[in-house]
DNA sequence: GTTACTTCCGTAGTCAAGTACGGAGTCAAG
DNA sequence: CTTGACTCCGTACTTGACTACGGAAGTAAC
């Protein structure tokens, strides 16, 4: 049974693609990843298209994407279409931005509340939650 | 009856924080909000600084806290003692600073994917998905 | 004081994103 | 031609964070 990169067992290609064979099926299921043809007996081959389509799906939920709103990047997946594609990403971007500004608050509040513990011994007052308002 | 905001029921308490009544119910089981004194008769009765309480723990979800980490922070609020909470702040400090690197890699990856898709308007295929891939 | 909301409380259901299980069937090696 | 690992497939379980349900009790409006 050759191994090569373009023949693949669902068990190899898992690894290959650093998740759980449990997740190949359940992407299958979503309609994440097609179902390749069965080569060689009733057992599925996966190639390296398959290995980069799972390391997208992992790389945009990083990003912040749902498992539906990566569905929705792999249909523009043919490139022609970057209006759509930068449209969702542009949508991402404002959620993120929006994120950073409270985050960035709530690293002032934290740190001048440690400060002012360790300088401070007695009454401190935590700024945190008027800090995200 | 008087809804003033400082007496609130929890239907209006929910309205006013934005969430459903039973978000409410549920944050009380797992003490992210106290249930507050039953001032007449056997209904409790709701203010604005719960309402803030709910809007902080909405908005730390947002940056990517679960609840059980939610709660940490709350302890801050409720004024524990200084040094345990310093200690709980610099952990969660150091969390937040973690989730900020996250954050601006995630920003500057998805804007530089969106202006590259919105310059490029001629070529074949799309920066966002080529990207990821 | 009856009617029509609310609230209370406990339990159960949902949704996303997997993870686990168990009894087949398949396959390469010995 | 058997053995042991891997695959298939369906179903069920898990976790986090809710959301819904249903009956009893409380309360407001008429």
């Amino acid at each position: 049974m050759e191994h090569s990169l373009e023949n693949l067992t669902i068990g190899t290609f898992s690894k290959a693609a650093g998740v759980n064979v449990e997740t190949i099926r359940f992407y299958q299921r979503k309609g994440l990843l097609l179902e390749p043809a069965r080569r060689y007996g009733r057992i599925r081959r996966y190639d390296t298209a398959d290995v980069a389509r799972v390391k997208f799906v992992k790389s945009a939920q990083r990003l912040g994407f749902s498992l539906d709103e990566v569905a929705q990047l792999l249909k523009l997946e043919d490139g022609t279409r970057c209006r759509e594609a930068a449209e969702l990403a542009g949508l991402r971007l404002a959620d993120v931005r929006a994120r950073l500004a409270d985050l960035r608050r709530m690293e002032s509040a934290l740190s001048r509340l440690v400060k002012e513990c360790s300088t401070r011994q007695g009454k401190v007052s935590c700024p945190l939650i008027a800090a995200l308002h």
